[in-house]
DNA sequence: TGTTATGCATAATAAACTTATGTATTAATT
DNA sequence: AATTAATACATAAGTTTATTATGCATAACA
């Protein structure tokens, strides 16, 4: 099962929403939190995922704290305050479109 | 309400989907009918939708026919047999990316 | 001790849009 | 009658957002 390839556009969605559930996660741990809840479907690289971390933070949607595990150091993000409301304006937006994807996948009678 | 912005990569999903329905239409005619399905929520500019209709017909999922209507031409397309195949693919390939993020808008329990 | 997993990062490239134009005909409005 | 809106196609410049390819470094496993 080849990982789904048509999600651009969602992965900044993807990274509030994981963040308003979980409160603190650093770049690693969320490619791997989404590889678990999809089942291996959507798989975030890292080239598309650090990238996307530092815009939000340096839009004032992250704020970042350092933690040292074992000699190696986390770089934790959380959302703040902008970030929690930009979270649910983005998980709205991602709903209103998948309602009208639906649309076209399962068209209604009397519409055309 | 405005118009949806994270149809990224769909436009040739949509694209194949009402061809697959409505057997021949011509560009503009694909403008107006997915504004009237989507009630004005998903709005095609021109700018995507021409040049992703040629990219379709090169690569020969599309056919081509013009039809002359008082003094204007219209460009009419329709799927190949091969087309036909590939919206069925994507169309695939849609509803397994909805299925996905919907483990993300409403996670089970359990999957921690 | 070598491979895999963990952990962050950037650069080059590609894909797929938006925005801004351009051209031209037909229908509606004033 | 003249202007505007709708119809109809098209391309070019620029932006966003991803992929692919690297690079570096530590920890765990075999």
């Amino acid at each position: 099962m080849k990982s789904s390839k048509l999600y651009k556009g969602s992965l900044t969605t993807i990274i509030l929403k994981l963040l308003s559930e979980y409160d603190k996660m650093y770049g690693y741990e969320i490619t791997q939190k989404v590889k678990a809840i999809t089942a291996g479907e959507l798989q975030i690289t890292e080239g598309a995922l650090y990238p996307s971390l530092h815009k939000l933070e340096a839009e004032g949607f992250l704020e970042v704290e350092f933690v040292k595990v074992s000699n190696r150091t986390r770089k934790y993000y959380k959302l703040t305050e902008q970030g929690a409301k930009e979270a649910d304006d983005k998980l709205e937006a991602l709903k209103s479109y998948m309602e009208t994807m639906k649309a076209f996948l399962y068209p209604k009678f009397g519409l055309e």
